[in-house]
DNA sequence: TAAAATAATTAGACTGTTCTGTTTATATTA
DNA sequence: TAATATAAACAGAACAGTCTAATTATTTTA
């Protein structure tokens, strides 16, 4: 039988309060109220707020990279047809959340990403492992004749991932789908062959 | 001879602390040492740092709507090179500034923009006159058959600088323009019609 | 296996600092 | 003189993080 509070849990109630509150308007305590748990136990497993956010980020970095390379395996579409149905899902998503969150790692590199070089390169890492599995499936299209070739994968997918976070955090201001989904069609039109 | 302080100057400084630092991450002091004011003068001109903040956007905002106005009026060059010129010179100022700025309207946006509706509504205002001033530009592209006609001047304007804010966000953790520097090149070739 | 020792976790009160914003008093300008 | 600006002290809440102690789990020893 283990302990009564285990990192997993906190880590999780960490990423929902930072993805929508943002990191410095985030207090400890409000962590710990949220996860219920006292303020021993929290440093006891992390040595420090910015030891948590961190920690947060790879978690979640770590999750979304296994899931994205799940649903582009399982995925039987074509590979453009496969990298819409997945920003379509990101922005459904987005838009059930009524463009509250948008995603943990932009919001951090934008916030902090710049003072904070632990958390910055932190969410940098998870971003680029992200982009790998991206244009892995752009490479699969560009062999299929899909997708142009004027452009590296990686370069198409640091293009293409880049402006959806653009767009993305635009919804936090406008609060409506409708550039999203201009994005989207824009995007794929641009870059197939 | 007026007062010894004013306005100005101090949303100036507001300007330049809440860019590099955030929002939530600057104090009201910092304002003050750094602008040299007393804390009496600031709550005699702002009501709280929030209006404060709201100010600072506003005046950021104004000026900038009216440097893009007077940039591409004076730009002698076809609007796709007017266009390329003017974010080549944003992306230079973001080197000088070895990245750790970006657009205090687009960090705003993203750490503020959802929870704060004064702050919010105040950036995505101004972003819409960006956007108006950039969308004219386009348009006289499209009547020259320089750019696509397959979308409005306004959607291409979205995408345009959306995408941009999302490459310039991504240069606070890479801390490298080779992203924009592609993201440059790949726009341009994708809206020539 | 049972008892003893050690290690890890839980608990929350407490510390010193910083936060936004107020108040009161004085100085400046029109 | 009347309105406004400046100045600094002040208030109360919130901040990250520490401390001591109690409890629980694990390992060692008999």
């Amino acid at each position: 039988m283990g302990y009564k509070y285990n990192k997993e849990d906190i880590l999780n109630v960490g990423y929902d309060v930072f993805r929508r509150n943002g990191y410095h308007n985030v207090g400890i305590n409000q962590i710990l109220k949220e996860s219920g748990i006292p303020k021993g136990s929290f440093y006891n497993f992390f040595e420090s707020k910015e030891d948590f956010a961190q920690q947060v980020i790879r978690q979640y970095g770590e999750t979304n990279t296994d899931w994205m390379k799940d649903f582009f395996e399982d995925c039987s579409l074509s590979p453009v047809e496969c990298l819409k149905s997945f920003y379509s899902m990101m922005m459904n998503l987005n838009e059930e959340d009524e463009y509250s969150g948008g995603c943990l790692v932009n919001n951090m590199s934008v916030e902090v990403g710049r003072q904070n070089d632990l958390i910055g390169s932190e969410a940098n890492q998870h971003f680029i492992g992200w982009l790998n599995v991206l244009a892995s499936v752009i490479e699969k299209g560009q062999k299929s004749n899909e997708i142009t070739k004027d452009f590296t994968p990686l370069e198409l997918a640091e293009y293409m991932h880049a402006g959806f976070y653009g767009v993305l955090s635009r919804t936090k201001v406008t609060r409506n789908r409708i550039y999203m989904d201009i994005w989207l069609e824009m995007t794929f039109k641009f870059i197939q062959s």
